[in-house]
DNA sequence: ACATCGAAGTTGACGGCGTAAACATTCGTG
DNA sequence: CACGAATGTTTACGCCGTCAACTTCGATGT
């Protein structure tokens, strides 16, 4: 029995090793399990094995550490985005397909979800934060680039047309995280319900055939 | 100097005459100064002038206390949202004015709006909520079926309408009561991006003219 | 008119939390 | 191999949510 250690703990150390991650880890664990409100610094603590003040070496207060968690969050999200829509040529699919991937994130770790876009994002947040959350908005601005070049979105300025889409897969994220959604749609698989409003973001409300709507004053 | 007072608590009794009220006042004030995750109830009963288990005579623990703010944060948001469009006979403007005012709502109560749509809302939450909430919900569904009857809205199934519809509007308010639009469009006010976005929820995102979109499997 | 019962509010206490200060241990480097 | 810096521990403070026991007061029945 060797006293070394890979590079993951072992045990009987005095120090940890990488009680960053850990702590990182646990405080993922801990959120999913109970939430992000009841989460508490003494717990995550205790489940890495270490005392309540350990995490201070590592992160300023329990507000950086939840930065860290938010940031891990839309790196994980951001990955499966990707693997979602690989593959796939065809624009609007493959921008349907990054879309639903958003979605099916928050359903599958609402909790995680909610924590990336809490509190923790003010003016003067953590720059990595900022940055993972950019990245990840890079994504989707990057699909209706290339569905407009495919000529399947319009030419509109792109900003526009991102946020719109931002606004469609985030909003349907939040209603399923917050468990919003009580009527005969409850019963319907989160994918299912992406997949239908993303082609209604496609097509629009108005009746098809009706270039312009009726006009408000 | 009567001993009475008229309905509202005068001073210097015990019993302070409608704590309830009080105590709802104040944390809504509360909330809107420091957050909601900040808030405490001992605040709350500081500020009502009353000591830290009174509140425990009006609401079972903080969690109830929190449903009743959220469930008067949806009447007066529902209030809003009729006092805009009253008035507007045309459908689509209607809706849309609707709309607006959910999104204008959330801006200006940001804190509010994340008390009413966070951890509160669970299956066993308070029924008063959960009627609050529909009843909003509901404004929307009037506003949609009053489209399709002016056929300005496509005569799809109501309830994916609705969906769609809802998505757009709560995505837009939760993006910019967390503060995540960074990009040029931060210096556009909430109304201007709420009217450019539900304008395009009826347009859709693809081009004009074309009526079915490029497929894909 | 008045005793009395229950509703409404107070006090004090318990354990858990976030966090800071002071101390202990170990790692890496001269 | 000594020593400083990094890492982890202990102790402590004040705030929090909540409960139990106590006090005050308003309404009610006779």
């Amino acid at each position: 029995m060797p006293s070394r250690r890979p590079r993951v703990a072992r045990k009987p150390t005095y120090h940890h090793g990488n009680l960053r991650e850990a702590l990182l880890a646990a405080a993922v664990d801990l959120i999913a399990e109970v939430g992000p409100e009841a989460a508490s610094l003494r717990e995550v603590a205790r489940r890495a094995g270490v005392s309540q003040a350990a995490p201070y070496r590592h992160f300023a207060d329990k507000a950086a550490l939840l930065a860290a968690v938010a940031e891990q969050g839309f790196r994980t999200m951001t990955a499966e985005m990707r693997a979602a829509s690989a593959g796939i040529t065809d624009a609007a699919s493959h921008l349907r397909a990054t879309g639903v991937a958003y979605v099916l994130f928050a359903c599958g770790h609402p909790a995680h979800f909610r924590v990336m876009f809490g509190s923790a994002r003010g003016e003067g947040c953590d720059p990595a934060l900022t940055a993972a959350a950019q990245e990840n908005y890079a994504l989707l601005e990057a699909g209706i680039a290339a569905c407009q070049r495919a000529g399947v979105v319009r030419d509109d300025e792109p900003q526009r047309i991102a946020l719109f889409a931002w606004t469609v897969v985030h909003g349907l994220a939040s209603l399923l995280v917050d468990r919003q959604l009580a009527g005969p749609l409850a019963g319907s698989s989160a994918r299912t319900l992406a997949e239908t409003v993303l082609l209604q973001s496609f097509e629009g409300l108005r009746p098809l055939g009706r270039s312009r709507s009726s006009g408000g004053r």
